[in-house]
This record gives structure tokens, C-alpha cells and sequence, in this order.
DNA sequence: TTAGGGTTAG
């Protein structure tokens, strides 16, 4: 067959290859692979080659595009970059980084590709290297890449990296007030590092506003706790015709739960589809359950499982479970943590939380079949991990229990100190976060190395005095650091804003934001720190 | 005419 002939031919493939992987159709996509015979197979083309790789990613079938990639006689960028992409989505960053580094040349897409991956599979800090890599390489930065970076900052809480970002935004003409999709990531990034009037005067600044800056918004001011605000600017949206999408109520629901507005949360999920055409899914359905179970309506919310219209993921039953640790039910947790043993069977956190419930109970008999389970499967915690900025911009991590820091001394040897101040103003240590088999004394020294009060001593020690301590930490925040937090917040007379992967909590003056919410606790009356209501 | 993107709950 003559070469122009082709050409017409091997667009068609593209075509059907394009299609296939649009409907996941890897059967029909295979019997076209096969065809590609008559036009020489689909070595002869990059471009079929090119759209062959990506109608195999698309469908989950990895190998078989890293085949075509790996035969292809020639590849270009576009090759090169599809197979990044898949496997980053993937989670393989290390063979993504592999292909990365083989790439003869380099070009925005392909940079962008890298930190966004980066930043969706949990490493921020890669992500921000990545970004620097590619500015100091001279590619340029298109919005993207810039949102890559935004959103990079956003997970590590970086304050003076954010504003590094903000910079090249200016520099690049990508200005929030114009582009709507900078603007939605701002909206999410000043959201996550604490600053959420921040977030609404970018929000505010906006000439053009969609679905993703209100939702950005109205999710922000509920992970602040800012209930009031999320459903007025629910309303405010509505009324400009904006029309909401599922991410959108996720957002609502989750104020009122935090608010405990039961009555104003159910009005808005029977409302979703009937007013605005949006079918509640399982995660409205594990909002919803987590809503009532926080206000104490245990029973309807198993009612709620058990009578929704699709399967619960573990989301819906670990709401419920996490609700029966807040009000002590351990009847209706033993139900919902059976399911989530089978959903999620590798997940040591219901083992934990069900293990608390029952303690809290004082069923110790099965607290320790509990744990003899645990022990049985293998199972281990994850380590707790909390980092910090330090007052050059960079991020220092710490893990729980380690000792790997270079000012390790002097970190323990402050926090210390800082502890025996505590104690003489009336702190306790909370032993309650530690469930194995050792003495209280003991049990002190474990809550000493917890990784957010390292962080935080060594936030003390390394930033100007006065100035607010930002701490990002992987798990949950543990009892007794929260009531360091509260008191750290008062006798250093400094702000100290922690996110934990929960929520934010904004310790001022011995008060925790969200004293006013689910978690009061640790509030100081009369100069000794007491926790108010237990700790979910 | 093939590659990268923003909001998400326990």
C-alpha cells in the first residue's frame, strides 16, 4: 500500500482506538489492534501507535500499552508521556520518574504530567521539586501546571511556598481575578493552609465564577467550620443560576453535620434531586449518615444504610462506626464495623476505633480478641507523620517515635521543657490514645514523641516569637496533643493552626476552634486544662 | 490532530 494511502487509513484507527478507549472497550479495542495489520501494523505509524497506547491506559490495561510502547521503532514525546501519566495514576511514581528521566526531550506536558502525579498520589513535596526543576529548566508555565503547583501547596500547607506560587502566577499573567480555574485552586489551597478569608477574598476577586469556585468555597467554610457562610453562599449560587453539582452538597452536608444542623441537612438531601436534578451517591448517603450519627440519631442512621437505594461503600459505615465511638454504642458499632471488615479488610483503623469502643465500654474481654485479631492478620498502624515549615521555606517531616532530625536534642530537650511548664499550669497527660499493655509511665514517654509535638517544638524553636506555627500531620490528632496544642497556644502566645486529616483546628489564647463543634476539649478554665466533652 | 488540569465525605 502506497505511504499516502495510509495516512487516510491510520486516522481511522486513531479514530476507533479513540472511541475504544472512551467506552473502555478493550475487547473491540484488541480486534482493532489486530487489523492494523493491513496498513503494516501499528509500528508504521507513531501516531496509531500513540492512540493504541492510550486506548490501553485508558482501559486499565498498563502492560499491554508499555508492549506497544516498548515496540514502537519510534516514539515521540507524546508516547513517552501517556505511559507517565498511567502510571502515576497507577500509583508507580518510581517507574513513572524512570520513563521521565529517560525522555530525550522534556516539554510542559510532560513536566505537568510529573508533578501532577506526583501531587495525586500524596507527595507534595516531590511535586514543588518537580516545579522548580521545570521552571529553573526554562519551560514555561501554562495554568496547568501552575494548578499542579497550587494544589501541591495546598496538601503540604506551605505558606511561603504559596506565595512563590502566587509570584510566578503574577509574573506568568495567570492572575485569579481572570482564570477561573487558578482562581478555583487558590480558592482550595488558601482553604487548606488555614486561611479561609483568604480563600473568599480570591473568591470575592473573581470576574468569572463556576461550579468548581463555588464548591472550592462552600467546601472550604466547611472544613473551617464555617457552617453558616457554606449555606449562604449555597443560596447565593443557586440564585446566580449556577447550578450545583454532587461535590457541591458534599460540601453543604458536611457543614451541617459539623454544625449539627440535622433538620437544615435533611431538608437539603431530599432536596438534591428533586430541585436540582442531582442523585444522591454513596458518599451524600455517608454524609448524611454522619450527619445524623453526630447529633445522636443512631438508629436512623443505620435505617438510612440499610434502606439507601445502592451498595454502602466503607465510607457510609465507617461514618456510622465513627459516630457509635462519639456516643459509646457498641451494639450498633459491632454492626457496622462487620461490614467494614469485609469492605475493607487491611484497614487497621475500624479494628482500632471498634477495640475503642468496646474499652470504652469496658468490655475489655473484647478488646483484647480485638487485638489478638489484629495481631493475628499482621496488621500495623501507620506511622503518624506531622511536618512543618521552617522560616526558610523548607518543609521538615516527623515521624512518630523517630529521632532522626538533626536538632533532635535540642527539639526533645525544649519539649520537655515546654511539658514541665504545662504540668505546673495543671496539664495531665491524656493517656487515653494508648492502648497497649505498658505503664502509665511508659505511656507518657510514647505521647512525648508523637511526631505533631516534635513538629511543634521544633516549629517553636526555629520560627520568629509571635509569629503562627502551621503543622500538617497525617492521621488524626491525638487527645493529649491536642491539649499540648491548647495550652503550647497560650504560654508561647502563638497562633497554632494544625490540619489533621480530618479538619483544621486553630488553637488561640488555650482554645481550639473546634471546641465550639464536635470536639470540644481542652479548654482552659481557671488556668487548668480540661477536657470538656471525651474525645471522639 | 494523538499526552498534562481545579472542588469530595468516615
Amino acid at each position: 500500500m502506497r505511504r499516502d494511502c495510509i495516512r487516510p487509513v491510520s486516522f481511522t484507527f486513531s479514530a476507533l482506538f479513540k472511541a475504544c478507549g472512551a467506552k473502555l472497550d478493550v475487547e473491540l479495542g484488541r480486534q482493532i489492534h489486530a487489523q492494523t495489520f493491513f496498513i503494516g501494523g501499528y509500528e508504521s505509524d507513531l501516531f496509531v501507535g500513540n492512540t493504541l497506547i492510550d486506548m490501553y491506559v485508558k482501559c486499565g490495561f498498563l502492560d499491554c500499552g508499555r508492549c506497544v510502547f516498548d515496540e514502537m521503532p519510534e516514539r515521540d514525546v507524546i508516547s513517552w508521556t501517556s505511559l507517565i501519566v498511567a502510571y502515576a495514576k497507577n500509583g508507580d511514581m518510581e517507574v513513572a520518574g524512570e520513563l521521565f528521566e529517560g525522555l530525550p526531550e522534556k516539554d510542559m506536558v510532560a513536566w505537568t504530567a510529573m508533578i501532577t502525579g506526583y501531587v495525586q498520589n500524596a507527595k507534595p513535596k516531590e511535586a514543588l521539586k518537580m516545579f522548580e526543576m521545570m521552571r529553573d529548566a526554562g519551560v514555561r508555565t501554562d495554568e496547568v501546571a501552575l494548578v499542579g503547583g497550587i494544589s501541591a501547596c495546598a496538601q503540604l500547607v506551605a505558606e511561603k511556598h504559596a506565595q512563590w506560587i502566587c509570584d510566578i502566577a503574577d509574573k506568568e499573567g495567570l492572575s485569579p481575578v481572570t482564570n477561573v480555574v487558578v482562581g478555583s485552586a487558590f480558592i482550595d489551597m488558601y482553604s487548606k493552609c488555614g486561611r479561609v478569608e483568604e480563600a473568599y477574598r480570591v473568591f470575592e476577586s473573581m470576574k468569572v465564577k463556576n461550579v468548581f469556585s463555588y464548591s472550592s468555597m462552600i467546601v472550604g467554610f466547611a472544613m473551617h467550620g464555617k457552617a453558616d457562610a457554606a449555606m449562604k453562599l449555597f443560596y447565593e449560587m443557586v440564585e446566580t443560576e449556577t447550578k450545583p453539582n454532587r461535590v457541591t452538597f458534599v460540601g453543604v452536608l458536611t457543614a451541617c453535620s459539623h454544625a449539627g444542623m440535622v433538620q437544615q441537612g435533611r431538608c437539603l438531601f431530599a432536596s438534591m434531586q428533586k430541585d436540582y436534578g442531582v442523585v444522591p451517591d454513596a458518599d451524600h448517603h455517608a454524609c448524611m449518615v454522619d450527619l445524623l450519627g453526630r447529633a445522636g440519631h443512631l438508629e436512623e442512621a443505620l435505617e438510612l444504610v440499610e434502606t439507601m437505594p445502592l451498595e454502602p461503600h466503607g465510607g457510609v459505615w465507617g461514618a456510622l462506626l465513627g459516630a457509635c465511638r462519639l456516643h459509646g454504642n457498641p451494639d450498633i458499632a459491632e454492626i457496622a464495623a462487620k461490614h467494614l471488615f469485609e469492605l475493607e479488610p487491611n484497614s487497621i483503623g475500624n479494628y482500632i476505633l471498634l477495640s475503642n469502643i468496646y474499652a470504652l465500654a469496658g468490655r475489655m474481654e473484647d478488646v483484647s480478641r480485638i487485638r489478638k485479631l489484629v495481631r493475628g492478620k499482621g496488621m500495623k498502624k501507620n506511622p503518624g507523620c506531622s511536618w512543618v515549615e521552617a522560616k526558610d521555606g523548607n518543609i521538615h517531616e516527623f515521624y512518630a517515635g523517630e529521632m532522626t532530625h538533626p536538632k533532635s536534642k535540642e527539639i526533645k530537650k525544649a519539649l520537655e521543657k515546654l511539658l514541665d511548664t504545662l504540668k505546673r499550669e495543671g496539664y495531665k497527660p491524656n493517656l487515653s490514645s494508648i492502648v497497649y499493655d505498658i505503664s502509665d509511665g511508659e505511656k507518657e514517654q510514647v505521647l512525648k514523641t508523637h511526631s505533631e509535638k516534635l513538629a511543634l517544638s521544633f516549629g517553636l524553636l526555629t520560627t520568629t516569637a509571635g509569629s503562627p506555627i502551621k503543622i500538617v500531620k497525617n492521621l488524626r490528632v491525638c487527645e493529649d496533643c491536642h491539649l499540648v496544642m491548647c495550652g503550647a497556644s497560650r504560654i508561647t502566645k502563638r497562633e497554632i493552626v494544625l490540619r489533621d486529616n480530618m479538619r483544621f483546628h486553630h488553637f488561640r489564647d488555650g482554645v481550639c476552634s473546634c471546641v465550639s463543634t464536635e470536639m470540644a476539649m481542652g479548654i482552659w478554665d481557671d488556668g487548668i486544662l480540661l477536657p470538656l466533652i471525651p474525645y471522639p
